[in-house]
DNA sequence: GTGTGCGTTG
DNA sequence: CAACGCACAC
């Protein structure tokens, strides 16, 4: 934002939104501070904190000049904001599950661009009981979405979805056909919340192509390029017009002790 | 060793000799190969390696131009012999207790000079159980080492003592009076060392002052210069009439992620 | 394979 | 405080 003494305040509104799992923000604190200096964004969302909620290093951050929301817990999920712009309007969780203990939803508004952080259920397996909490969950997240599309024109949801929405996702679609993150069932979740007016930037940016962003620690599965495409950063469309690049950060995912998940980070006019 | 082509092979002799206790090899890896990289020592000997015996990176080590033996176990103990020079007659445990499957003794010949490598018995308390186990393993080894030395004049026996041989050894001598490392009757089994023969080389160039070598990660006692002196090399007299210097490396014990135990090394003519 | 907590040891 | 094994999650 550009202040001019001559024509009135002009919002540049140039952004750069990224998001990352972190797979432990205890455990990646210093490469989140790297990454930050780095690429300098707009807004970096995170994920899979692990960092209950008053461990999280608000004070570091905002002494290097950034604004902070989060909700975390012990173990398991947590989400967090880190924006160079003020946040406004914080909410969490989704409103269908109040009682859910697990920190896996941040939203807020950010020059005027509502952000919607997502940690998305894995859902183990299609026969787990976890797979019913994930279609449930997902159900209340379209849910969630559609009523904040309503109030936000300008609107981006981005996280860890844990669905790989295309073969082309996929390193090896006939291993993972019908397999935990890439069965039609899911896809048709993905494609619930595209069909609410979202895009997904990637695709529209590269339309075809393996842009994976998760490469399992097991079987060295990063060196040898095989991972799938599952976070992911969905955009309204008044975004949309506005969306200029979108890349999936490997270099990130090739540190000395990375997450299995690489960042990823779109730019708009 | 240095070749000459008019007056044949010429051995200097000159050796630098080193113990470590390392706490977890797996752990402290790299932090071995920074040490022997930097101080280039003849012989580096490890204790409570807390390695299986096919986990030692024999392999890693030799491509680095580096001898090796060992003697490892899961979770507990564990010594190796780590050399620039060729490592003979390797012998592990004590011929008194045959049985022992705790990990605690390796011995080899390098450049002529028998080399004992310990990991004494901690103990826990004067009324505890394993401290009737240390009393045993002391036998023992004094035996053992009786043995060696009538075999090799040139003889250095070095580790992890965990004793404290005097006051000046003990940071506070009055809160730790007659306390595990401490007490007279694990005194009069170091002494029983030196009166095989032994010289305590430490002492032998600095007869007075605090020399400690382990520091409880407890309390945060390393910034505070609170420890205890444990780790020895004690020298048969032959090597003692080579004996030029001995330093504990308190730099290392000030590393990122340490060893609770600094490592010490003595140089030979 | 790389995180987490817990209980145990030094 | 920092190793360990164990069980669990992804």
């Amino acid at each position: 934002m550009l202040k001019c003494a001559h024509f009135g305040t002009f919002e540049s509104k140039s952004m750069k939104i990224a998001t990352w799992n972190v797979n432990s923000f205890n455990v990646r604190h210093e490469q989140v501070m790297d990454w930050l200096h780095t690429h300098s964004p707009d807004v970096l969302v995170l994920q899979e904190l692990k960092m209950e909620q008053d461990k999280f290093p608000a004070a570091a951050l905002n002494m290097m000049g950034w604004q902070t929301a989060w909700s975390g817990q012990k173990t398991y999920n947590g989400v967090a904001i880190i924006s160079r712009h003020a946040i406004e309007n914080v909410q969490m969780g989704l409103p269908q599950m109040p009682d859910d203990p697990q920190r896996r939803v941040i939203a807020a508004t950010i020059n005027g661009v509502r952000v919607i952080d997502v940690y998305c259920v894995n859902g183990e397996a299609l026969d787990s009981e976890k797979f019913v909490y994930k279609r449930q969950w997902f159900a209340a997240l379209t849910h969630f979405v559609r009523e904040q599309m309503a109030q936000y024109p300008e609107l981006v949801l981005l996280g860890d979805f844990n669905i790989a929405p295309a073969d082309d996702d996929v390193y090896d679609p006939v291993k993972w056909h019908e397999k935990i993150h890439c069965s039609s069932e899911e896809r048709s979740w993905f494609k619930a919340l595209l069909d609410l007016g979202l895009c997904d930037s990637l695709r529209q940016i590269h339309p075809t192509g393996a842009h994976y962003t998760w490469f399992d620690y097991r079987g060295g599965m990063f060196p040898k390029g095989l991972g799938l495409r599952i976070d992911h950063i969905l955009v309204s469309a008044a975004l949309k017009a506005r969306l200029r690049d979108v890349q999936v950060d490997l270099k990130t995912r090739a540190n000395e002790r990375p997450s299995d998940h690489a960042p990823v980070f779109a730019l708009f006019d």
